[in-house]
DNA sequence: TTGAAAAATGTAAGCGCTTACATTGATCCC
DNA sequence: GGGATCAATGTAAGCGCTTACATTTTTCAA
């Protein structure tokens, strides 16, 4: 039963009150938490004893205060809601873990002056080091960092022409990859649905990525239909609406992601328009539900875990003062499946 | 540039800084952060400014340490990797926002013991009240909670008979509904994939609602064919291979949620068994892929968002001492797609 | 002009913990 | 047996902040 506030709240037990209960002086106590080793054996179990009976747990915040030191480490993800960041992000933690090492995590929603606010959270809250989403970012939020000299891992981004450190893959190449094979298939009228590209540099990367290919194929780039809406199935699904109605009508749809996709693919379906007969769409990421839609998608493999594996321990490298890391690069590759196919011969 | 640990790592700013760069006492400052109208506009200004000048912010653990108060919450779900929980606890999120309140979340991976870990954590860093998912937890989770006298609300569950505020639905009767429906459709010969039971009371309650319905029309519960495993989509499509493979062979497949249904669905595909024809397949949840699949998944209605909102309201209220709020009933309901259908006329 | 009340600011204690240093007692070698 | 060594434990300072209380400054009515 909750118990409400008017009863006087009882004071969580101390490490005194820990130390009194056992007879011994706070520093054994303290010494029985982190280095238990330094403590004899009989005096450990009469410690250990009382903290289970008092169920004391250490306050962290005091004891950040007194350490000087967490093992937490944070996250910033620009959402929750979809499985993006969610296998990646997985990952991560449980490198992290096996480190001894929490993990906070917050979620911008893709607003950099809202991700401002929690670097700053983050580490007032005592996080040692940071995990990132691409280099987007408010010139103050670089300024707290390096002011502040928080290790920072930039990931599912790599360019290797900037000096942060970050962990993935080249969002345009990959990306102008996909476009020239969806080109090689005869479509030669393009339409992209991109997320908002203010603030997100991946999704500038893989738009930039499409003009790069048409131009190299003599396709001008103005020619590109583009559809910029939020990360979400109904507006992938309201963005492929709004293309068909164009005139011309694409024959190729690239999406963002794949969340888009799987919104688009769900519009073709409701609109009766044929996939790839009609018109082809593709995605990026390669996550779960890919491989479920019907028809399934065509998308960028992009390695999730592994990326949060090795992010983990680039910072881990990075906070122990290791010798200074290297950005690094994963592979992509394109998965080849159902949604994408020739241009349909007859002009649509 | 990161910066290796070597060098003499920069104190963070403290409020004796900021005071001392303003000209005035470290009351002022704190006064300044906490409560601007206990001060006047001329040094406010100038405090600020010298915040802003020095990248000050706030060390958390100090604050919380001082004032015995954090506005921080913790959630700990079963799991990240997939969006179950993923639109409720954004909707939770965003209603303790609107209240100064920081959200922390930690995912116990269906592990009652790792999720007694996380109550100690959360709570040490100073999480002032609770959301839980379920009723299943350790004996040691309820004691260490009602001893420090936290505030907790119990989500995704109502169970009338338990004195512990909860706001969710009653899985149990959703799922019996359900079922029902099944059966009403001839269905007879039933099976179910299932997510661990142990541990997890609403997967307990869905499953023994689906008995329940058995039961009251006349058939046993034990000719059911339960196949158990984790939330998966790969493991939802190797538990209904395994179902297809029994003798006699179900005609409809009760999912205990979407995902492992969604895998259901897909593994019907790869082995040419129609869905609806053959066999029918229901989900629980309404996810957002449900509406995606192909067949559209036919699934229970859970109002995630509202349930998320709600939770907020409710420990809120608890944690300001207003007066005892009550568990709440949500509503579910049956989305009619197109994965159940009449059971087969000639047996399978 | 003046004194009392109100507003603004300062002083300093203490939140719960860790840890440098001090102390105690046991162990051991010659 | 006795000093040196070492292990076990204790003492107390202080981490960065808030806030009760004290003090100073301003305001304003008579």
């Amino acid at each position: 039963m909750q118990i409400r506030r008017e009863e006087k709240a009882p004071a969580a037990p101390t490490v005194e009150d820990v130390a009194r209960a056992a007879d011994v002086s706070t520093a054994t106590v303290s010494r029985c938490l982190n280095a238990p080793d330094r403590v004899s054996e009989r005096t450990r179990e009469r410690v250990m004893a009382a903290v289970r009976e008092l169920g004391y747990a250490p306050n962290f915040g005091a004891r950040a205060l007194a350490a000087k030191r967490t093992n937490t480490f944070g996250a910033i993800i620009p959402t929750m809601e979809n499985a993006i960041f969610a296998r990646g992000l997985q990952a991560f933690q449980e490198a992290l873990g096996q480190n001894g090492v929490t993990l906070l995590v917050a979620s911008s929603s893709y607003r950099p002056d809202l991700e401002e606010d929690q670097i700053r959270e983050l580490v007032a809250r005592g996080a040692d080091a940071l995990l990132l989403i691409g280099h987007d970012r408010t010139p103050a939020s670089y300024a707290f960092l390096e002011q502040r000299r928080i290790p920072v891992v930039h990931a599912w981004v790599h360019d290797p022409a900037s000096p942060r450190i970050s962990i993935g893959f080249d969002n345009r190449a990959a990306m102008k990859a996909l476009a020239h094979e969806v080109m090689a298939r005869g479509h030669d009228r393009l339409g992209v649905i991109t997320a908002a590209r203010e603030g997100n540099d991946r999704a500038r990367e893989r738009f930039a990525g499409i003009c790069d290919a048409m131009a190299e194929r003599g396709l001008d780039p103005a020619s590109l239909a583009v559809e910029e809406t939020p990360y979400s199935i109904p507006n992938g699904a309201e963005a492929f609406t709004r293309l068909m109605a164009r005139d011309p009508r694409p024959t190729a749809i690239l999406c963002g992601n794949d969340v888009l996709a799987v919104g688009a693919l769900g519009a073709a379906r409701k609109m009766g328009i044929d996939v790839p007969g009609s018109v082809s769409i593709t995605g990026f990421d390669d996550i779960e539900i890919a491989e479920i839609v019907q028809p399934s998608l065509t998308t960028v493999h992009v390695p999730h875990r592994e990326m949060g594996r090795r992010a983990a321990e680039l910072l881990l490298a990075l906070r122990n003062g290791d010798a200074a890391p290297q950005s690094v690069a994963l592979p992509t590759h394109i998965v080849w499946r159902d949604s994408l196919g020739p241009a349909p011969k007859t002009p649509a």
